[in-house]
RNA sequence: GCAGGUGUAAUCUAGCGGUCAGGAUUUUAGCCUUCCAAGCUAAAUACUCGGGUUCGAAUCCCGACACCUGCACCA
């Protein structure tokens, strides 16, 4: 067998600028660090990759595709939690460099150092001579926004921030997405697109980039039922797992790690495998890929469950695929900042007559006491039944602030309704997927060196090229007999790349170099008998085949079904 | 953001205060060539940027920017 070289990130950098897959971005301008463009063959390769993922998502897994704005208001990104969570007042020692969450080292100093400015913080930190650990002076207090801060509109405007992800743009689609998909659980969304975060020092190339490619899919699932009809089909199928109980790798059966809560249910654990299927698809190497699980004090506090897909590469272990079960977080914080009702009906089989103990308001002394407030408290107690009331008294939201009613402002009345069914909100599981360390990954696992001569193993599906068509030489008609053998093929939707020049080495190797998976060669036999050689990017074998069966040859090898 | 290292064409690199910055690969044009980076001829493209020291700077110094390695950050 070859000896394959490892390749460098610098040697693959490299590659990538010289062959037009990822250019450093304004360039001639110094350049930027973490922001990348992709060159015409990056390109066709992140749309292959994206289109393959769509198709698995879309036609496989009947989930819809939108495409969100990538600003948003301030209101969203409150709610989602980026604009408290993503900002942090931070200090940093002069002297060993640790850095500190500023609020942290304020805890007892100050009932509620969460809501100082960053004046405030520095003061208070001062004035008792907080030290770090090791005895060095902090520097002043700095804040870290991860996230870019615009304005929408002209003059003062309104505070927008560019999206951190792009789950935001669907779940505040809910209910346009709940009614496009007919009211039922559960359903999917997918997007592809950009977000930005401005990180902090973007490093490893295309791995921490500032703006970045992500697509994303959110399923609303019956928070009671994670169940997935196709689970049953796949659930003997083996996966390389690292659980966060004792970090141990482990091959299993994405079955069995449900039935023995290694995985916190069917559906999360079908995605996992969905998620490995796309991923070995388009080209990760199923040795270098594993599933890790966040570990509890790493997840975020919403999450009930997250497993990383993992790919190694010449960084090391990287996280390309996160999928998390989110529980109802993202939609309760929406309902709670918007005010909207983002919830699902779970109609019954069989429509209920239940009775409960109904709290009524005597709006005899509601209304004089809260006058325009109390229509808001009326439907808060309507909302609520007997099981509310603790010690005799009520509790309800006026202005913001909790109110304790007695007995003298509601009654208690026994009530028989038919109930149809019952509001949930949604659990989301979001296979979250990042594109651009998905490519980079999927360009290192291709990667093939031998005595200096480059192959990108490119998987036929994702590569940007995909026939290469030349004559043996650009002369005795050999030329037009390619030219329309290219045409041929590009009016099937082929990518081709048609090449006259130099040495039929030479040209094999510029392929090879940009993962071409076949190279269609006219020769004198052409002319007199009809058939072409093709030659096989890996092999280097080379088949003769009938000019005219060349678009079919190449169509049947492109045609992929439905994954899994 | 901190500390250290590195910046010469599209890529890899020579240079170490002193003639038009050298080579290789690549690319382009032409010749040659009957299938795996062949050969010949020509051509194109570079000292990251900005200051300073010096008669003279790719070379020494300072700053910015970018890249690499650690630290920190990565909801």
């Amino acid at each position: 067998m070859n000896q394959m070289k490892e390749v460098s990130s610098g040697e693959m950098l490299s590659l990538c600028k010289r062959r037009g897959f990822i250019y450093p971005a304004y360039e001639i301008y110094g350049g930027i660090a973490g922001l990348y463009d992709y060159g015409p063959l990056g390109t066709a390769l992140k749309g292959n990759i994206a289109d393959l993922w769509r198709r698995t998502y879309v036609l496989q897994e009947g989930f819809v595709e939108i495409d969100g704005d990538t600003i948003g208001p301030e209101a969203v990104f409150k709610a989602s939690g980026h604009v408290d969570n993503f900002a942090d007042l931070s200090v940093t020692c002069k002297a060993c460099g640790e850095s500190f969450r500023a609020d942290h080292l304020a805890k007892g100093l100050h009932p509620n150092p969460d809501s100082l400015s960053i004046e405030e913080l520095q003061g208070l930190l001062r004035a008792n001579g907080v030290r770090c650990p090791c005895g060095g002076e902090f520097a002043d207090v700095e804040e870290f926004n991860l996230m870019f801060k615009t304005k929408i509109g002209p003059g003062a405007g309104r505070t927008g921030y560019l999206r951190p992800e792009t789950a935001q743009s669907i779940f505040v689609n809910y209910i346009n997405l709940y009614r496009h998909c007919r009211e039922r659980l559960p359903f999917g969304c997918i997007q592809v697109g950009r977000g930005y975060r401005n990180e902090i020092s973007p490093r490893q190339g295309v791995i921490r980039l500032r703006e970045f490619n992500m697509m994303e899919a959110e399923l609303f699932v019956d928070p009671e039922d994670k169940s997935w009809p196709r689970y049953g089909r796949i659930k003997d199928r083996k996966v390389r797992l690292v659980p966060n109980t004792d970090g141990v790798e482990v091959e299993m059966g994405i079955g069995e790690a449900v039935d023995r809560g290694i995985i916190g249910n069917e559906t999360l654990a079908y995605f996992i495998w969905v998620t490995y299927d796309f991923l070995t698809a388009v080209g990760i190497d199923p040795a270098r890929l594993r599933f890790r699980q966040h570990l509890k004090a790493e997840m975020a506090h919403y999450a009930s469950d997250c497993w990383d897909a993992e790919a190694l590469i010449s960084f090391g272990w990287t996280e390309i695929v996160g999928i998390a079960d989110r529980g109802c977080w993202d939609l309760s914080q929406h309902m709670r900042f918007s005010k909207a009702d983002l919830t699902a009906f779970k109609r019954f089989d069989e429509p209920k007559e239940v009775e409960r103990d109904a709290i009524r308001p005597k709006f005899g002394a509601i209304g004089p006491r809260f006058k325009g407030a109390a229509g808001d408290i009326k439907r808060q107690m309507e909302a609520m039944d007997a099981s509310a009331i603790h010690d005799g008294l009520v509790t309800v939201i006026v202005d913001g602030t909790p109110v304790d009613l007695d007995a003298d402002h509601y009654d208690v009345v026994r009530v028989r309704e038919k109930v149809n069914g019952v509001r949930v909100v949604p659990h989301v599981i979001e296979p979250s997927h990042g594109l651009d360390r998905i490519l980079y990954s999927c360009l290192e696992h291709a990667y093939a060196e031998r005595d200096g001569y480059v192959t990108l193993r490119l998987r036929p599906a994702v590569a940007p090229i995909k026939v290469g068509v030349f004559p043996l030489m650009a002369k005795d008609g050999m030329e037009e007999v390619a030219k329309a053998l290219d045409l041929a093929l590009r009016e099937e939707g082929i990518a081709t790349y048609y090449d006259d020049s130099g040495s039929i080495g030479r040209r094999y190797a510029r392929m090879d170099e940009v993962g071409t998976p076949w190279c269609v060669t006219v020769d004198y036999d052409t002319l007199e008998k009809g058939d072409v050689t093709i030659r096989d990017r890996d092999t280097a074998e080379q088949a003769r085949v009938p000019a005219d069966d060349v678009v079919a040859w190449v169509k049947d090898r492109l045609k992929h079904g439905l994954v899994c």
